[in-house]
DNA sequence: GCAAATTTGTAGCAATGGCTACATTTTGTA
DNA sequence: TACAAAATGTAGCCATTGCTACAAATTTGC
């Protein structure tokens, strides 16, 4: 028998595992850039209300992926920083394969948000194989 | 100035069209495979329970894209075949470049059925392009 | 130091898509 | 035809992520 997992899988879990990895991809960016990151600058990176940052990472930290408190900055947890190591690279294989195959970057930039999340490893070293990032056939 | 549009909205975006193509696709797929589509058939395709699928097929049926009737078929109206044959197009796109460039039909599948609501039509035409569906450089 | 501006928190609402439990309708079969 | 099984509908719950409005805290500027 074949035993393939369903395609379909719970989109609901799916979209919340996807905001927690854009977010703490966000959050390392942001502190890199400007050495603290605030819940208003992830209001502004996400086009969304600061009301919607506030409760997501409220999520994110029972999750243990983001450390909090009142009024102060945000900050990455051990895990969190792993997921958002993990993340960043992701997207940054993603991005150099669409510009690779000819898309501009503002669209590669665009339709990587979206389907970084929905690529395998196995799909993720058929890219990176194709970028010549791995010795291997 | 750049006047490019936030990746993250067009993410959002893209995941609120989601249901609504790959609905359509399965209910086509359905209609072909065997005569009738039932709200039974799409809970199991999805492996979601069937209340979730009738209360997604009346929001469909507002959009005007499904038509049904109490205790009936589910059928698609002129617009639900339109997006249909769109997502259905698209998706095999996705499909087939991810396994030209080596990744498994099993794979191939499972990532495309995200990936594919993320891809817009300059990443598919770069696809098209690779796959030497398109005679243009 | 104090008032104003900014930032963050909280309350409460909506849309979407999960679910179980139960009611109703349709279908199948004895 | 009558009863059982299957399919569908409805009620009502939860989680996630949007929002506005308002409250509280913090920071800034004078
Ligand atoms: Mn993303
Ligand atoms: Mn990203
Ligand atoms: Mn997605
Ligand atoms: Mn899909």
């Amino acid at each position: 028998m074949s035993n393939r997992p369903n395609p379909f899988v719970k989109t609901r879990r799916d979209h919340a595992d996807e905001t927690a990895e854009d977010y703490v991809e966000a959050i390392a960016d942001i502190e890199i850039a400007s050495g603290s990151c605030r819940v208003k600058d992830l209001a502004e990176r996400m086009q969304v209300s600061h009301v919607t940052v506030t409760r997501i990472l409220s999520r994110l930290a029972e999750a243990g992926l983001v450390a909090r408190q009142p009024y102060g900055p945000v900050g990455l947890t051990p895990q969190g920083l792993e997921m958002a190591a993990a993340s960043r690279v992701r997207h940054e294989v993603v991005v150099a394969f669409l510009e690779r195959i000819g898309v501009s970057n503002a669209t590669a930039e665009h339709d990587a948000e979206g389907m970084e999340h929905h690529a395998s490893e196995e799909t993720l070293a058929a890219m990176r194989r194709y970028l010549g990032l791995i010795e291997d056939a």
